[in-house]
DNA sequence: CCTCGAAACCGAGGATGCCTCATTTTAACG
DNA sequence: CGTTAAAATGAGGCATCCTCGGTTTCGAGG
């Protein structure tokens, strides 16, 4: 039934698809996420048809930007699991997750947005974060009820405070919110 | 030396601003202060060249619809001021700045970027924010070293939060950072 | 090689929104 | 009623978004 006989993908596809990669990212460190997806397809040499092509949505083009160091904040959270200090390991993944959607500005409002593409992200973050806490409050690490979407919301709102304060003062409103959360 | 024989403002004038502010209001609050400008006149039954006579930035439109909120609010903070209990008042005035700041999606933002004419608000909620975080520090009701800035801070992102996730959601958030910002 | 079909690319163009400014209207004053 | 200056107008330049019909190009199979 099913014809599993795929096509090579074609390498112009492959190409482009690495040069919009490559300038998104430039152009969104520089400017943010709200910067123009015009602009970029320009800077990489290519229509905006094929952008679009590739990236339905502005959310894709994140999504797909993120992908890589995804992978490597996942791996970071699941590893945290068996750190001796659960508080600890809590404190430090919220920070490594705020420090992440430090990339570009707009990260943190596109992930509470949880728009689309970016959604599958969100539900991973908030399933680690949720791991996290329950092991704290086992080990009665936690002050209060708090949950996962309660890390979460933490953890976006940090991110955000970053992009219109100083990182400094938004490092002060994440340890104020941690030293209300965890005991001790 | 100074001609001081002003003219009357004229009728329509008066007319066009206050059909201006009351659709904006409106506006704003359906689809948040990003919400077309062009919209905004032409429900008001004027031409866009109307509205930026009267309000040249969008900031300046926000900051007109804020003008009477804002009086009240910052009454409020003074009273708050004499309130006995320092704790207390520190807290009910982060919270009623976090709910006035929730009347348009997008306020928050508004607010934390400081952009021009809402800057007088920035600074006036500032320095009521820092006068209650003395009187509270004065009342050892402090457990760090919590400045005006860090309450600043800590209301917008609660405001923000509110926007994305649901107002409880947020709250916990809130509620969080004071139990980490006031002792006992 | 060469041919063919699907996949990818292109870019004009409609839609929307921002903001300006030369021109026209109109309210206030004498 | 004029006069006059403030106010209103709305076309138009520019940027951005996103779509879609037409064209090009790659890869596969002969």
């Amino acid at each position: 039934m099913a014809e599993t006989a795929r096509r090579r993908p074609r390498a112009d596809a492959l190409r482009n698809r690495e040069r919009l990669l490559a300038e998104a990212d430039a152009v969104f460190r520089a400017e943010g996420t709200g910067a123009s997806l015009e602009g970029v397809a320009r800077r990489a040499g290519v229509a905006t048809g094929t952008l679009y092509g590739h990236f339905p949505t502005r959310a894709a083009l994140i999504a797909a930007l993120l992908e890589a160091r995804n992978r490597e904040l996942f791996e970071y959270g699941d590893g945290l699991a068996e750190h001796p200090d659960p508080a600890r390991a809590l404190a430090d993944w919220i920070r490594a997750v705020v420090r992440h959607a430090a990339a570009y500005q707009g990260l943190a409002a596109a992930l509470a947005a949880r728009s689309g593409e970016l959604q599958d992200s969100c539900h991973r973050l908030t399933a680690i974060g949720e791991r996290l806490v329950d092991r704290a409050r086992a080990a009665g690490a936690l002050r209060g009820d708090t949950t996962g979407a309660d890390v979460f919301t933490l953890m976006n709102a940090a991110a955000w405070a970053r992009e219109h304060d100083t990182p400094a003062q938004a490092d002060r409103l994440l340890d104020l919110a941690l030293a209300g959360m965890i005991a001790r």
